[in-house]
DNA sequence: AGCCTCAGTTACCGTGAAGGAACCGCGAAC
DNA sequence: GTTCGCGGTTCCTTCACGGTAACTGAGGCT
């Protein structure tokens, strides 16, 4: 796919955009970031996630070291999900994106409106 | 899919950070930040992205007010794109989550090293 | 007349990822 | 003894994303 001649470095950011990407990845620490440690189902029915996304993606944050799992080995089973260090400082990474969001919500609609009436209206 | 009944904002938030999802924006953005004003067959080949992408792409920006088009009827016909104020803000936003990657690529290697190290040991 | 360039658009197609549902062990409760 | 809750995993289906290729159209070159 030609990883545009750019530069080595980019790749690799490529691959952590990739998490920001991930929509699930961005709920699940936001959600941790607000709610703090967290349970499995907890989280699931916090944001409606499948069972199968949910363990996919807390695998994924996990082994990348932004959430840490800490298993209870109770009667029920108890696990809880935290955020990090590093998630924390991924999570505000993450906030300042989220305000850019709010602030250029309105630029944006704005814009989207005035694009789609000269489209409609032409 | 039940968009998890959090807050309002964060349907829209999500909607901004499926453009940061979105790899070819975002090579995009990076991509006019760094060279400026570009045309369509520039872009294409320097980062190897198919016509029909960046078509698709340069809409989706263009209709978020992000990307600006002008259209130089000359013969042969030519067009730049550039980013807008609002494009080179969400540049910032954007080169700041990268700073964040650069920052902990080092960490996240670390932390998927020793979690598959703890899982094949085992 | 035929072919090239630029900037797209449209039709088609393959792949991978998201989601749903069923299954797992474990013990407790009914 | 079978059903429930917890924390998953596995399988299957669907569907949206991204790529290829062909067409457009206005004009210039040969």
């Amino acid at each position: 796919m030609s990883e545009s001649e750019f530069c080595p470095v980019f790749g690799r950011i490529n691959q952590v955009l990739a998490r920001v990407g991930d929509r699930w990845s961005v709920l699940l620490v936001i959600s941790m970031a607000r709610n703090g440690a967290s349970r499995f189902n907890e989280l699931k029915h916090r944001l409606g996630i499948s069972q199968r996304m949910l363990s996919v993606t807390l695998k994924a944050l996990e082994r990348d070291g932004l959430v840490i799992r800490t298993h209870y080995p109770e009667i029920p089973p108890r696990v809880e999900y935290a955020l990090s260090e590093m998630g924390l400082s991924f999570h505000s990474a993450v906030d300042a994106l989220g305000y850019w969001a709010v602030d250029n919500l309105e630029a944006i609609d704005l814009a989207r409106a005035s694009y789609d009436k000269g489209l409609t209206g032409k």
